[in-house]
DNA sequence: TATAATCCGGTAAGCGCTTACCGGTAAGCG
DNA sequence: CGCTTACCGGTAAGCGCTTACCGGATTATA
């Protein structure tokens, strides 16, 4: 009586049915709180459900619902040394990831994950696997080319993370160019430095493209000298970050004054760098970073940076995506704004207060 | 005919058919690879499904499958402090959520994650309701009571990590029984200490209890005293490790000669209390962690540990829930083989060899 | 008490796919 | 050249669920 039945086969609504004596219509109205089942059907039918230990069939329902409630989630891996350090990317993955299961979870669905191999050849097959299982698919940076994008998002609703918009397939992300132009300010506007240099990600990273762009054009707003080139070309890892200031140093250059770097990671290496040649940072010249990675503020000197609101990030693609699915709406392009952290690595001294200069992050298109 | 159709509604394998002139039975066969097709028969369906971007509806083929292809992980988020350091655990979640999408990837499994708040609610009602879309659910460490996970195992195939078996469900773990064994024979057959201590993880986790019992268990027959009670209950954090040594240190005891820890960070916690009192690891008492954090080998001193195949418990966890969701059967207890460690906290000299003792890790019960 | 309005709950169709079954055509054989 | 054997590919059933539609029972209204 306890264990009636000892589930042979797959347990379906039929069974339930069965047992509560009612019909499987009742059964699925009970289940969904669809009409006003009488007290005691609705009785009965829980009951049956307890007993049996039911669980109704997500695909079944998927079919009959045209909807899965499932959203797909593909990202990079980092190498498979997992274990060394330097993979701070993969933590932020996480948040992200973390913050489209907390959209999610607010409208019953759950995540469907692939993380892809940097080298890995059959991208597009398994992200087209995907596809099928899921209502639509969340694409992390640097996932595809533009006319993968284009194409997968033919076949099913797309956003993209940190990318931009194809006619087809939605885009949010934060907004690095507002965050690096506030860097800019602070660094000439607060500090007075005249020269500035920028540290690059990989190349091939649309959010690199849109700092370095904004980087080039905030310091001819400001009117202060940069230098450039492909010295310059970091690839967003602490020692990418060492090997342009060594490269720039070998050379004979004379460093700016102050050097933004494409992220937190680059920024370390740099300072590193630095550091082994008997450069003094901020004295000698000023360092920030970008994301505001959790050992920024634990460097020497701590480092002024930005900071993107990853989790929102993540929540906000999922309504995104939503809004995409349900109404076939969805703004193309969603900008999240930054935020600047004022440390030590830009010149300010411990404990200091916020920038004054006019209009600092979030402003600006 | 470049964008032959701008799909209207839902692209079924109807559409397919209907631009290939072959029927759905043909466009089913071949794009399961089934039977043998003419030649031209498959060329006209893959054109089609090429110039149509079709993708065949997972749920549809689940439904008719029987098998989704798809199983859900469930796991406890850290809280949502996720940028303070500390949070170790999760990365090792991730590295045996790793595991499991790798096993997953060679059958064409994807996985559907969801991770649960330590103070969510409705946790069983989530998980019921992931169950519903996964042909099983792989629960990690301490998700659900034995009757939780005994019940849902009721409804769906179960693995769980680093538990126990229940009738109905199966498991997957690390030896860690073995581990604290090597451990304590390590300890006290290598180094010769004769006194021990242990500081435990929560009281609430399975692989807790285990490690407790085997560090009694072991010592006593290897002949070593050991020092128990309350005071050395500590939480699996640093801060839990710190906290035991100060009241230990507090009520004038006198600490044993090697102080076993629960894990890493508990180990991390304890030497940095015993440091903060003046006492030298590892000449006035030996340490020794559990996991093989990364820091692990840079703490001061480096840290004796054991090593748990992180990536190999996912993989296995997954292989086991396969086994058990087609063919019914699966070994109800997996049992994985741990790895000794040595590194300076022990007292052994840098650079240490493997230990002389008769079998390490990996023998015994 | 007769009739209309209401309310429940059952029957059956259909979601998109796989596949058993079967008929038609081509190839093999005597 | 006629019959058997193979081989393809089409038709239709069914996977488990939701829900439109409808009929019977109940209650309200006259």
């Amino acid at each position: 009586m306890a264990e009636p039945k000892k589930a042979k086969g797959t347990l379906t609504i039929y069974d339930v049915a069965n047992r509560a004596g009612v019909s499987i219509a009742s059964v699925s109205r009970v289940l969904n709180g669809q009409g006003s089942p009488r007290a005691e059907t609705r009785d009965r039918v829980m009951r049956a459900v307890r007993e049996l230990s039911f669980v109704r069939d997500g695909a079944a329902r998927a079919l009959s619902n045209g909807l899965k409630e499932v959203v797909g989630v593909v990202f990079r891996r980092g190498g498979e040394e997992l274990f060394e350090g330097e993979d701070e990317s993969f933590l932020f993955i996480d948040v992200i990831n973390r913050g489209i299961e907390v959209g999610a979870q607010r409208r019953g669905f759950d995540l469907l994950i692939s993380s892809v191999g940097f080298n890995d050849d059959n991208v597009a097959a398994r992200i087209a696997a995907l596809a099928g299982k899921a209502d639509g698919l969340i694409l992390h940076d640097r996932m595809l080319s533009t006319v993968g994008i284009a194409r997968l998002a033919d076949m099913v609703p797309v956003v993209t993370l940190a990318g931009s918009p194809t006619p087809a397939s939605l885009n949010v992300r934060c907004d690095n160019g507002s965050g690096i132009r506030a860097l800019v300010r602070h660094l000439v506007l607060d500090h007075g430095y005249r020269s500035l240099g920028y540290v690059s990600g990989r190349a091939d990273s649309p959010d690199n493209r849109t700092r370095s762009r904004a980087f080039e054009n905030e310091a001819a707003a400001v009117g202060a000298t940069i230098d450039t080139g492909p010295a310059w070309q970091g690839n967003y890892s602490a020692a990418g970050g060492a090997n342009v200031i060594e490269t720039l140093l070998d050379s004979r250059k004379k460093l700016p004054r102050a050097i933004l770097c494409a992220n937190d990671q680059t920024a370390l290496g740099v300072i590193h760098a630095l550091a082994q040649r008997g450069i003094k940072v901020p004295q000698d010249v000023a360092i920030t970073g970008f994301d505001d990675v959790p050992v920024a503020r634990h460097l020497h000197p701590p480092l002024t940076t930005i900071r993107q609101p990853m989790k929102e990030l993540g929540a906000k693609a999922f309504d995104v995506l939503y809004s995409r699915i349900s109404a076939g709406g969805g703004k193309a392009d969603t900008v999240l704004p930054v935020e600047l952290i004022v440390r030590e690595s830009c010149g300010c001294p411990p404990g200091s207060s916020p920038p004054q200069n006019p209009s600092p992050a979030g402003a600006g298109t």
